[in-house]
DNA sequence: ATCTACAAAAATGTATACATAATTTAAAAG
DNA sequence: CTTTTAAATTATGTATACATTTTTGTAGAT
């Protein structure tokens, strides 16, 4: 595991607070390596909005902005179901397959951590998304949903949610599978705009 | 201007060759450098696209490719009307005049170079983009339309395109004085369309 | 007391030197 | 002759040291 999936992990947890100004001589001293590594990825983690600009020098942990997950989820909105819709042609049975076994791993393992389940959901896009064959705008994707970690965070969700959104899965995958376009655009659209509401309202309760 | 601006500069004048894998040492000795800020430079540039990865180690200068520029402006054609909607709103006399100015300047000189057509584009559409104030969406779009950038190079295009391009930034700015949501909206997306279009007809023309 | 100018500090940028990882080359075995 | 393995080469990653830039603090003038 690298300095950047050290820091990004950190930040994640919650070790730095909303606002702090880091300095790469810091840094350095509590990972142990020497500044240059530090400097790499700081540059990187701010381009996926891990860290902000803090004036002419240095970086700083964003505070939490509502403004930008409504950004990233109308983004992902109008991105991921266009990603879907190219790879509907190209799905094979074997990546139908894939997805279901993510699906069914998640619905058999009832107390997995939030930071697993997170995962295995973007697996389960991500594996259909892959089977369209188009990288610019598959990482463009990827990129976003990075950009969204920061603020799903480690926090395990209301188990409400979790079934909701679960069940959507299900729904998407059926449509696939019977090849229907229109509905599965329709309903990834809505399982995004949901996730979205879902985690701007998760977000307004934890932070005042 | 940074090493990163000289580099960048260099690959769009097409100085390196497609294909191409540049090192680190090369480049350092050929812009009188140490290694540090060029490793730096090509983090960044390979982040925006104008470099891929090489296997393992180092990047090569990456062969046009139909794919990206067909994915570059199927995003642009899903975000920046977005943007432009959340920016209608907000849109000041004092930006649409900015944004009129902008287009009577490449009016009336009819010999600009390409390099300065391409940035007065850019800026008659970010000027109305930044009247949104949503500074994640616009950075989205800001870094697509730098992934553009590599492909649409210093050359100059047909003066026939040019004249509908700027006819319809004139169409454009009409609906959104008017304050006209659907037509501005239309407008902006068969716009970005159309230049898409003909960027890929230009490559196709130029490479075989 | 406030503002400006200049000096001291602190932080980042860059160069050089060394360590590690990857690729290639050559040698040995099948 | 092909394949495999190990050594040499080459490129990148990282540490240390130095240069540059930005910030902060202080002294003097208005």
């Amino acid at each position: 595991m690298g300095l950047y999936d050290k820091i990004k992990a950190d930040l994640q947890r919650g070790r730095f607070i909303p606002g702090q100004v880091l300095r790469q001589v810091e840094l350095a001293e509590l990972y142990d390596v020497s500044r240059i590594p530090v400097r790499d990825a700081l540059h990187q983690l701010r381009n996926e909005g891990w860290l902000s600009p803090h004036g002419k020098r240095g970086v700083a942990v964003p505070q939490f902005d509502p403004i930008e997950v409504e950004d990233l989820y109308l983004m992902r909105m109008r991105l991921e179901p266009l990603l879907q819709t190219l790879a509907l042609d190209k799905l094979s049975g074997e990546v139908l397959g894939r997805a279901n076994d993510i699906l069914d791993s998640m619905e058999a393992n009832p107390q997995m951590s939030a930071e697993l389940i997170g995962n295995l959901n973007w697996q389960f896009h991500a594996c259909i998304y892959k089977a369209a064959e188009r990288p610019t705008l598959f990482s463009a994707v990827e990129q976003l949903h990075r950009q969204c970690e920061r603020y799903i965070g480690y926090q395990s969700r209301s188990l409400q949610y979790q079934n909701t959104s679960q069940g959507e899965h299900f729904s998407i995958l059926k449509a696939l599978k019977r090849g229907d376009r229109e509905l599965a655009t329709t309903l990834l659209t809505q399982h995004i705009e949901a996730a979205g509401k879902s985690l701007v309202r998760y977000l307004r309760s934890a932070q005042p």
